[in-house]
DNA sequence: TTTGTATATACGTATGTCCATATATATTAA
DNA sequence: TTAATATATATGGACATACGTATATACAAA
């Protein structure tokens, strides 16, 4: 994948979101993340379905949950450019949000994989 | 600027090809990006003015050229990024035609601000 | 079975993006 | 002044994207 293509899939908030927190959390499932980000289900499954479709992200589906993280495909730039996200402090405000919603969500499933 | 809101600005080709030439070569005016990037002139144009109004780089008028180069105010993430792009050898293959048209460019436009 | 929950997709619409061509502006040279 | 060069912008059309709502599919429990 070029980097403009990667970078196209970053180009939209709830993608960002989505990967942020996958990122962080390796696996969650798409209640999590609606939950997270607080926006329809979806809304949310279908900007899943754009990273998984190419081939960012991976699905598992473990009962009536489908489980995402990412690929471990990525290429070296790819994930060094995730990971530098991930530890940036350019989000310290904006999306702690997401993660605190995510950790005072009840009854959180569980991935047994 | 949101994350997401600069990977648009990095979602198209043309502006990655503008960028990564403005970050190696410190300083570049629109004649030398069109001959390394072998595209029309309005195209790259167009393309900087979107870049330059989002304020990732900054122009400087020098008799009848304009040249580019980065802002130094950008963020550290956004720096970051960039440069993980430009010495990430995902692009060894990719865009060595750009570096290698401008080095063979004849009569290069030189700044001496 | 039926019901409920989790996730995915389809549809129509509104908006956005990119391009090529043409033209406008700015600067220099004659 | 006029002509030439460098750069910027305007226009209109083709195409892509994102959204909400509705619906489809997959699984689990009863």
């Amino acid at each position: 994948m070029l980097p403009h293509q990667f970078f196209k899939l970053l180009a939209d908030e709830t993608r960002v979101r989505c990967l942020l927190t996958i990122a962080r959390e390796e696996k969650v499932c798409v209640a999590e993340l609606t939950h997270a980000l607080n926006e329809g289900q979806p809304k949310v499954s279908r900007h899943l379905a754009l990273l998984r479709s190419s081939g960012v992200i991976v699905d598992t589906r473990q009962g009536q949950w489908v489980f995402y993280r990412l690929s471990n495909q990525l290429p070296g730039w790819m994930k060094k450019q995730i990971r530098g996200l991930v530890e940036s402090n350019c989000l310290k405000e904006e999306y702690q949000q997401d993660i605190k919603r995510l950790s005072e969500m009840s009854r959180r499933p569980e991935c047994c994989l």
